[in-house]
This record gives structure tokens, sequence and C-alpha cells, in this order.
DNA sequence: ACTAATTATGTAACTGATTACACAAATGTA
DNA sequence: TACATTTGTGTAATCAGTTACATAATTAGT
């Protein structure tokens, strides 16, 4: 499979498919070889039903890990070939029990030889490769339920688009897009309060006053912006307020991103605690918050109406 | 994937499968992470347009391995979707040219990105394993093409079947066996001759002569005869002759086994160099011969008809 | 130069799995 | 006890591949 080593890893789940397939090709041919007449897709449910007992349909599936119409279908199949015989549950109407017949048993013992042979073949290839590819498979099927390989790209996605994330100081430039995208959040869960207009539309003020602003650009577009407020408290100095991310840069960890920069901001500034206000509906946020270290605290009067948690960051 | 564990390496096939599932099923979910419209399968046809040139339909399905009517399709869906354009080969009526469109040159490069993170996530996960799947599945591929599973499978039968079969000497019990395995083949391939008759219808005569008869017994019937001759010759001092195994009993390996016993029965009579004839029409019996170490030699006198080759073993 | 063989492509039917849906029986709950 | 939920099963549609077959165009062999 020359073709496999210059696409890369993206196609290794044709590349599965593939080698699945030449596998299964010969396996009805090795069927074949034992004059049995039998199809290979049959074997797991044969194999549990070999126990002995009667199953009803969810619980074979359950076990082979298959679906249960995928089931249903194998069953109808193998009653067909008078392999298996079903009988109504008479305790629950619902169940459809199945077990072997005469015939079943029957092959089921001319099946062990065949059995016998091809983990023997299987046994031998593995003890032929360098890299054992059923201990592979199983701990893939592990890390796979571990963590979906969906998520496992998101993440490495996430990293990515992190990287071309830019966290820059406030420019007289950005005063649109500072009001803008705050507004976007505002508007969006609560109203704009007379506060909010005051702090939007006079930026300039906050640095004036010992404050600071951050930008987060993405691709040069100002997506993101935060601010640090000098608070006149004897508990804290500063406070993180007007932090808004574009719904449209989502999922490239943008809020991280500029909420260290502005704890790192802080920390230069001198601060030793930091406090914020936010509001509970907001579960990214508060989350968010959480992750750069923040911890609820007791309430304290606030002038916005939408505020009902108060958050606080100690720094060392 | 318990059960995986309890069936053993039989169902490896199945195993493998329900791996690819798992993968496969994540990747049209990774598509729509990037906002691409566009299905997984047709990424290795993708990936071959890519290099910028025109491709036919088969050297594309040459190329990354799948039969001519799955590129077929893929093509016509991606035509559909305006990703890639056909034309007719001037030079060529039957050839259809493929090559990207500019939309699906546009898509190529956002792909890119979704490249890079879906191949670091691969290899994130191949790191955390201590079995290299990647490695594992190209090993495999390698050795099924040396020698496919049916093969291998069928090899271990025949070791399996020939454990069944125990080679004997002769008893007067066996002379109708000696007598049909042997008729059974001459007529089949030749007619009987009067030395044939005088031969098979007096097995005794072997032994009273300082001959020898081997019974090869499967499930303690009768399947296959081989006598030793002694010979009146300066050249050689045994003949081996009258050797058939029944054809409902191929593929065990009895000729093998029947051949190498009556050469260890030679040596022990003190033989030091074995003659046989036969003719070059019973291909696998020729085949067996060199397999024993039988090598050709010029033409002698013979008693049969039907002799056209003639060959001879060395024994140290 | 003509016929046979090969090559390129497309269509149809099949395969072994899935998900979506329908429906009946059993179980849980107010 | 009635009604909602859960459970067990089967049917239909779908999916990504396959093989089998049909057809047209080209190439090879006499």
């Amino acid at each position: 499979m020359e073709f496999f080593n210059k696409v890369g890893k993206m196609a290794i789940g044709s590349r599965l498919r593939m080698l699945t397939e030449t596998m299964v090709e010969d396996a009805v041919r090795i069927y074949k070889l034992y004059d049995i007449d039998f199809q290979p897709k049959w074997f797991p449910v044969f194999y549990v039903l070999q126990d002995g007992g009667e199953f009803t349909i969810t619980s074979i599936a359950r076990e082979i890990g298959h679906s249960h119409p995928s089931v249903s279908k194998i069953i109808a199949e193998m009653v067909k070939n008078g392999f298996v015989i079903e009988k109504k549950d008479k305790a629950d109407g619902r169940r459809n029990m199945v077990s072997l017949s005469a015939k079943g048993i029957e092959v089921g013992k001319k099946i062990q030889d065949q059995y016998a042979d091809v983990t023997n073949a299987v046994e031998e290839l593995l003890a032929q490769a360098n890299h054992d590819l059923w201990k592979a498979i199983e701990e893939w099927e592990y890390l796979l339920e571990q963590k979906s390989l969906l998520r496992r790209v998101q993440a490495h996605q996430k990293i990515r688009e992190s990287n071309k994330v830019h966290i820059v100081p406030y420019e007289p430039k950005y005063a649109r897009a500072f009001k803008a995208l705050n507004e976007e959040w505002i508007s969006k869960y609560f109203v704009m309060e007379d506060a909010d207009y005051k702090a939007l539309d006079n930026a300039d003020s906050y640095i004036i006053n010992n404050g600071h602003i951050l930008v987060a650009l993405y691709n040069n577009e100002p997506v993101g912006v935060c601010a640090l407020l000098k608070m006149d408290d004897p508990d804290y100095d500063y406070e993180l307020a007007k932090m808004a991310v574009s719904p449209k840069a989502q999922g490239k960890n943008i809020g991280f991103l500029l909420g260290q920069a502005i704890i790192e901001k802080a920390k230069a500034l001198g601060s030793h605690k930091l406090y914020l206000e936010s509001n509970t509906i907001l579960k990214p946020a508060i989350s968010l918050y959480h992750k750069l270290g923040f911890v609820k605290v007791a309430g304290r009067p606030s002038p916005y109406e939408r505020a009902n948690i108060q958050m606080e960051l100690e720094l060392k």
C-alpha cells in the first residue's frame, strides 16, 4: 500500500478498512475449505449461542457489540438454514429466545478444527510481525473510548487556532470594536445599562485612570477584548471587566488567552487581588473564570443590575 | 471489547471492522468541524487530484487501491458538488479526464489545516500506545500479500490432518485396499497392464522377496499405499512402486508421509539407491518425488508401457 | 485490413454493517 | 389504576464499498 505512506496518517481509517476487507474476503473461502455451509458474519452470534443457553436478540447484540437489527437479521438467516431455533418467552411476550438447533450443535463440532487452524494461522502471523496488531487494536479501542478521535482533533485545532491569535494593548482604533463586542453579548442576554454606555463610550478613560485594555486579534481583526479597572477599595486593587469574545471566533481559546494576558498585566501593575462580577446565566464565562483561578466570594454592591455573582483571584 | 478477548484471534476480522467503524464515524463530524462540505470517502481521490494534473478514473483507482466503479461514483458526486471537472480525452475517446475545479482547489487550501490537525491527533494516539498500529497494519499488509490468510490456514489444516495419519506395515487384511487404490489411478489415466494384475493380486510375494509395503491409515481406514521392490540390478537395490493415495484423502500430506516412511524403511533394509518409474502426465506425483529428493535419470527398459520417466534417490 | 483481445468506463445488484422508525409488551409512577 | 417510560424486536432506508455485466474505443495479431 504505497499510497498510504504518501498520504499519511489521515487515511488510517481507509487503510484499516482495506486490511479488514482482504481478511474478510478470505474468510468465506476458509469456511469452504472445511465444507461448512456457514457465513463468517454468523460467527460471533454462533459463538455466544455455543454456550448452550437461550438468549434474547438484544443480549446477544450487547455481548458481541453489534446493533440489535444486525443480530436480528443474522438470526433470521441462521433460522432459515436450520442452525438455530426461536421460541417466544412465555413470561415476557417481547422476548424472542434463540438457541442452537441439533444441526447447529453438529456444525459447532465441525467448526472446532477450523477454529484451531485459523487461530494458529493468526498467531503465526502475529509472531512473524514486529508490531503486535492484536494488542495495538486493543489499545486503540481503549484510547478512543477515553477520548474520541473527534475530540482529539478538536484539541489540536484549538491549539493551532490559538497560535493565530495575538493579544495586543488597546489603541484608539479599537474603540469601535471594544464597544461593539461588548454590546453584542450584553444586549443578547440582558439590556444595556447606563453604566455600560458610560464605560464603553469612554475606553480612553480606563487607561487614564491607571487601568488597561487588551485586544485579541485574529487575522488582524479584533475579535475579543478585556479591561482592567483600577478600584478604590480596601480589599481589591483591580477589577477584571468588559470581557467579550465574538461568537464568530469561538473555539480558539481566545477567552483564556485574554484572561491570562490580563492577569499578567495586573501583576505587572502590582496588583495583589483581582475582582470581577458576572451572571450565572453566562455558563461558559463562569467556567472560564474558574479555569483562570477565580473563586466565588460573598456579594458586594454593584453598579450593574445583572451582576449576581462575584469572584476574586489572589495573585502571587 | 471484552468479547474479543474471549473469542480469540479468529474474530480479528470483526474486531478490525469495528475499530474502523468507530474511526470513520468520527470522520464525518471532523469535516463539519472545519466547515467544509466534504465527504471523508472523497479524500483519497481528492488527494491524488491535488497533484494538479488530469487523471483517468482507472489510474486513480489503481493509485488508491479501490475498484474503478467506486472511483467512478465518487467522481460523479464530486462533479455534482463542483469540486472536479470531467473532460473527454481527444486522443482516446474512452478516457474521462478528471481534474480539480477552481472550487476544488479552494477547498484544498482549507483542508490543509484539517489535515495537519488530524495527522497530529493520530500521531498523538500512536505515541500514547505501546504497540504501533500504523506499522502493524503495514506489516500485515505485507505478510498477507506474501501468503494469504487462506493459504496460511490451509497449511495449518494440512499439518493437523497429517497428524491423524498413521503409516503402518502391510498386513493381509489390506490386500483389497492395496489393489483398489492402485487400480483407481491406473485405470483413470492409463489401462491396467498384465504386470499390474500380477503385482496387485500377489502383494504377499513382495514381502517374501525381501520387499516391503506400507499402508497409510486415516481414521483407521487405509487411504494410501506404497511398495518397495527388491531389484536385481547392478545400479539399484530397491524400487519404489505402487504408490497410491485415495483422491478422497487429498491435502493431508499422505503421499509425502508415505514416501518418507518408505525411504526410512529402505535405509533400514540397507539400500543405497532407490529407483522409480512414472509418467510425466502425473504432475502431482512427479513433484512429490522431487520433494522427496528423487532426480531424473536416463531411460532404462521397463515392463510398463506407461513409464516415460525414471528417477533415482541416493541414500546416505 | 479485419477480427480478436484489451482497456476505460458506467450501471446494477449485492454485502454487511449502520441509523431511524414503528409497535407491542412490560415496568414505573402519580 | 391509568398513563408515561422503558425495553425488545422487526422493517426500511442508507452507506461505502464490492463484483458482475454491458458497451464503446483502442490496440494487437494475422
